[in-house]
DNA sequence: GTTTTATATAGTAAAATCACTATATTCATC
DNA sequence: GATGAATATAGTGATTTTACTATATAAAAC
């Protein structure tokens, strides 16, 4: 057992790249935090959350072209959720961040 | 017990943002990575890594003024080493991923 | 078939990031 | 104090993000 723990191979530390910079966006963590809670349409997002719809359907875009999310169509709407748990358990250890942040554990 | 179980506040929303974005660049998941190994020169990175010295100190000061990296001086020496972590947490959560990715049980 | 509703897409200017080259700073050594 | 090594900083185009406005599309309702 020599070596790091993680060592993420190099393939993938391309994908790896794009799913934390696509997650690091205020407003894409509060539609994914939101998605949590179940699958919502584009306007439930719009509303709940105070953002433009177009800005909502911008993210919604990016985020399933890079498999973050994924939708379903009824009618007109859009039924948009999470692809997988991944982006639960990152958002999971920013909890956990935040708790020690809170706590004075640590400062940033 | 109503609502979602990890409800981020939304002060921290921003600095999670910056800190998801920060670490979703190749280079700087590489160096991370190389630091959860213990504290490394930037001559340690540069060459074990593969990247040109001006890369590897405008990452370094990046991560260091968002607080996922430190530093200390040591003559002409700059050691440095993850601030916290956190870092590994996310990165921890990657590797799990990786691992479902292989197995075949997700495709990206 | 016209109007509404829900959502996507196009276009765009401003801002941020990126990769790179050149240079400055600082300490150690001779 | 001159030289070399280690690292930081400055400057700069090219690319990517971002936020916004306007418009297109497609299904529903009347």
């Amino acid at each position: 057992m020599v070596g790091n723990q993680t060592n993420i191979s190099p393939e993938f530390i391309q994908k790896a790249a794009r799913i934390l910079k696509t997650l690091g966006h205020p407003d894409r963590i509060k539609i994914v935090e939101f998605l949590e809670d179940g699958e919502k349409t584009v306007g439930q997002i719009h509303r709940e959350l105070d953002m433009q719809q177009p800005i909502v359907s911008q993210h919604l875009k990016v985020m399933n072209d890079r498999g973050i999310v994924t939708h379903r169509q009824e009618g007109t709407r859009y039924f948009y959720s999470l692809a997988n748990e991944l982006i639960v358990n990152i958002l999971n250890c920013l909890s956990e961040f935040q708790e020690k942040l809170n706590s004075g554990e640590w400062n940033f």
